[in-house]
DNA sequence: ATCTATTTATAACG
DNA sequence: TCGTTATAAATAGAT
């Protein structure tokens, strides 16, 4: 569509290479534009000049459809970002997994697994831990049992106390009820425990 | 360009609106192919069908193109992906993390720490673990102990073997010297034993 | 898919 | 970059 026919290679002159870049990146960029809006598509193009500029056109939005290429073609985003994330993520991981695989170790070896590749040293060293373990928790025993202990003692003592404080009580109520009985019908025959006989005194 | 001129807005007939896409489509592409050649430029085009299907043509690489323009233009990949696989890695990484506080606070009970939050059975439990542990470790000891012996004893009696040989070999040599210092110069003034007198007998 | 009348894009030039 | 114009290319509508 010109003066002449263009052969499919690389426009030698500099000026004119420039030129035609101009006006078919324009005609690129509005043909674009129609083929999204008669034919209801999602169109993105990036363009970059040999200079280096940069041109675009997203009939939506250009993440958006960037985005949807991603999905749909699978996303090999090979350098920026991801790779790094990725990278950071994978050492994050992989230093987590050590630790764990260290604790496990520990773990097995305090359970008296796995130990076939330790020298005596080390045996002696766990073995220490592991007695050390079992005497803090025999220790906590001890004292959740003699707390336990204590708080029965108290629990007894506090029974015994309101025990004998019941006990008063039920004796000043008998001797109330003797008066009661002796005001209303003299002796009391229902008296367990004979009057006690003064020795020396005089009775009333 | 065709028998009717076209107004910029969305073909409402289904069939036209589809082959149009089809023609236009094809038509985008190829111009674009064309820029790229004639004008030396990076081009990459992303067409979705409102059906859905994807087409692209890049002139150098699509994910090069846009990581290109990510660094021209900056990358707000907002929601999709980058969310995605940001969620993903940090619950990889926190399940990692709660299994490794899972693991050290077991070791810790194991070496006797941190008892305070347990009750009488998981004491008892824990106890049971180590006391396991440290049997499994001390017959580990003793095994190696037996072993450490056994190869010590081996050493010994091969020692000792190789002694007795070595000594046989040593009383061959000095009856082997006898003889010949008995052959060189007869009666030999360095023998410290006296010969021995027959008794019964006729000397030669 | 193919044809073709017509529109559109653009090469060359100023 | 812009305008003009001759001509190549694209494509709408029909088959």
């Amino acid at each position: 569509m010109g003066r002449g026919k263009v052969e499919l290679k690389r426009i030698e002159n500099p000026t004119s290479r420039q030129v035609t870049f101009s006006k078919r990146r324009n005609g690129l960029l509005k043909k674009s534009l129609e083929l999204s809006i008669l034919c209801d598509a999602e169109v993105a193009i990036l363009i970059f000049s040999p200079s280096g500029k940069a041109y675009q056109f997203a009939s939506h939005d250009m993440d958006r459809t960037i985005a949807r290429y991603r999905r749909e073609v699978g996303f090999p985003l090979s350098s920026d970002l991801r790779s790094v994330s990725m990278e950071f993520w994978k050492t994050e991981i992989e230093e987590l997994k050590r630790s764990a695989n260290l604790l496990e170790t520990r773990l097995r070896h305090l359970a008296g697994e796995d130990l076939s590749m330790l020298n005596m040293k080390e045996l002696k060293q766990i073995e220490r831990q592991i007695k050390t373990g079992v005497e803090r928790v025999r220790s906590r025993k001890r004292r959740m049992m003699s707390e336990h202990i204590n708080l029965l003692k108290m629990k007894q003592k506090a029974l015994q106390e309101e025990n004998s404080r019941l006990q008063k009580r039920v004796k000043l109520h008998e001797l109330h009820d003797d008066n009661v009985s002796l005001r209303a019908s003299g002796e009391n025959v229902y008296n367990a425990y004979p009057r006690p006989v003064l020795q020396n005194g005089v009775g009333h």
